[in-house]
DNA sequence: TCTGGGGTCCTAGGACCC
DNA sequence: TCTGGGGTCCTAGGACCC
């Protein structure tokens, strides 16, 4: 029985959750910024028609966007994520099989039995969607994961397809193949596609042809794999469950710059706070700890640096206290004083299920420290984040990003609840 | 003035060991 | 002039993804 792979996209996600919330946006050109309002991170139709970039640092567009009166969004996250659980819930209702590949983006695993009408369910699975969660997807058909994501990328492009398309047993193939750029593929990125293409190897056609050997010794095994998924042999594993989180990273630029060292650890324990409470969340502990900091690289006339420093943690810990005790250590190793800070982050690594954690020989803190950490996340979860928080990680915190256009966190939050009035006519 | 954040995988090369 | 060779482990850096 020959297997299907749908890939269900989540069209220009964050702007169609903004929109959700603000129909009158609705033909209008829209788009979303990165965190601290960096960059531009979604677009509508609207907006990429008027030549707006993805990735474009705000600063460089915000005249034009003004000009062409663009809505513009700060990122909300709490509002995205709430609706990317609404959307991957109806397809987990609706389907056995289903791999929640990022926030915006799913794959089915469809058993065919031949003859099955992939488009017309596709349709029908596009219109349950729009009805129970308002948000708008397309969906491409392949045999493989590669081939899914293109067929999906022509749903998107082919307007009269109503966003549905399928490349199973297509008979055109190859030609459609040869009009997909090679840096269009998915795993192909920016500097495999230059390479690529100097090497004529132009189209994800060119790809699927290319010699075992030399895409094996350029693009390494992951290219390779490519190149077979394009044949129409599946390469890449269907993981309906999440594989075991690796590392856990909390991480922002500052909204201003940072020189001293106190400072520079509010955020730094910020952080820590931040990605601790992650990993207690995902019932995890880490074996390693690290701490970076960096200056602005884009500012080129100032003096540049950039570190880090880990640290073991034996007994591998989740303990906010005993993890800002660690950094506090990393950063004075760190820290160089007379540099323009930009950005800090933590990492954890090493991660364990905390289930088999091993008791230490000499004692750890993790007997006095579990209910502590469980008391303290009881109440950030009841009464807001940061309600109980170590001092470590400041009041003021004037170093925070800016976040200027925030929608209201409308499904997650009681006071942001959209209020619908009724009126007799 | 202003350029995101959070992940994964692969490989080459050094360190180390016998 | 002329370095042993082969295995394993670890890490940094590069590439990719959304």
């Amino acid at each position: 029985m020959a297997q299907v792979f749908a890939l269900i996209d989540c069209n220009n996600f964050y702007v169609s959750c903004e929109r959700l919330f603000a129909p009158q946006l609705k033909a209008r050109p829209v788009v979303v910024l990165s965190n601290n309002d960096g960059c531009i991170i979604a677009r509508s139709e609207e907006a990429k028609a008027l030549g707006i970039a993805m990735g474009e640092p705000y600063f460089k567009v915000a005249a034009f966007l003004e000009k062409h009166a663009v809505h513009v969004f700060s990122s909300n996250y709490a509002l995205y994520g709430d609706l990317s659980q609404r959307v991957m819930a109806v397809l987990q209702q609706l389907e056995p099989f289903v791999e929640i590949y990022s926030i915006d983006e799913a794959f089915v695993s469809l058993p065919v039995a031949g003859g099955g009408d992939l488009v017309a369910y596709g349709l029908k699975l596009r219109e349950t969607i729009r009805q129970w969660v308002g948000i708008p997807v397309s969906i491409g058909f392949g045999p493989t994961k590669t081939l899914a994501k293109i067929a999906n990328r022509m749903a998107k492009q082919d307007k009269a397809g109503n966003g549905v398309f399928s490349l199973l047993d297509h008979p055109r193939l190859d030609a459609l193949l040869a009009e997909v750029p090679v840096g269009a593929v998915w795993g192909i990125g920016r500097r495999h596609g230059a390479k690529l293409t100097a090497c004529g190897i132009r189209s994800a056609f060119d790809l699927k042809g290319g010699d075992d050997d030399w895409l094996r010794k350029h693009l390494t095994i992951t290219g390779l794999r490519t190149a077979m998924e394009l044949r129409g042999l599946s390469c890449l594993p269907f993981e309906q469950l999440p594989p075991a989180k690796k590392s856990i990273t909390s991480s922002r630029s500052f909204g201003r710059t940072v020189q001293g060292k106190a400072e520079l650890f509010e955020a730094v324990a910020t952080y820590v706070t931040m990605a601790a409470e992650k990993m207690r969340r995902a019932k995890l502990v880490a074996g390693c700890l690290q701490v970076f900091v960096t200056t602005n690289r884009f500012n080129k006339d100032a003096p540049q640096y950039s570190n880090s420093e880990s640290v073991r943690l034996e007994p591998p810990t989740a303990s906010t206290p005993e993890l800002l005790s660690r950094a506090r250590v990393c950063l004075d190793h760190l820290y160089r004083p007379g540099y323009a800070y930009q950005k800090a982050g933590v990492v954890l690594l090493d991660l364990l299920p905390e289930a088999r954690q091993q008791g230490h020989l000499f004692g750890g803190d993790s007997g006095k420290a579990g209910p502590l950490m469980a008391a303290l996340d009881k109440i950030n979860n009841r009464w807001g984040r940061e309600t109980v928080q170590s001092a470590a990680a400041g009041f003021t915190k004037s170093w925070k990003n800016r976040q200027e256009r925030k929608s209201p966190a409308y499904t997650t939050c009681w006071h942001d609840l959209p209020v619908v009035r009724a009126s007799r006519r």
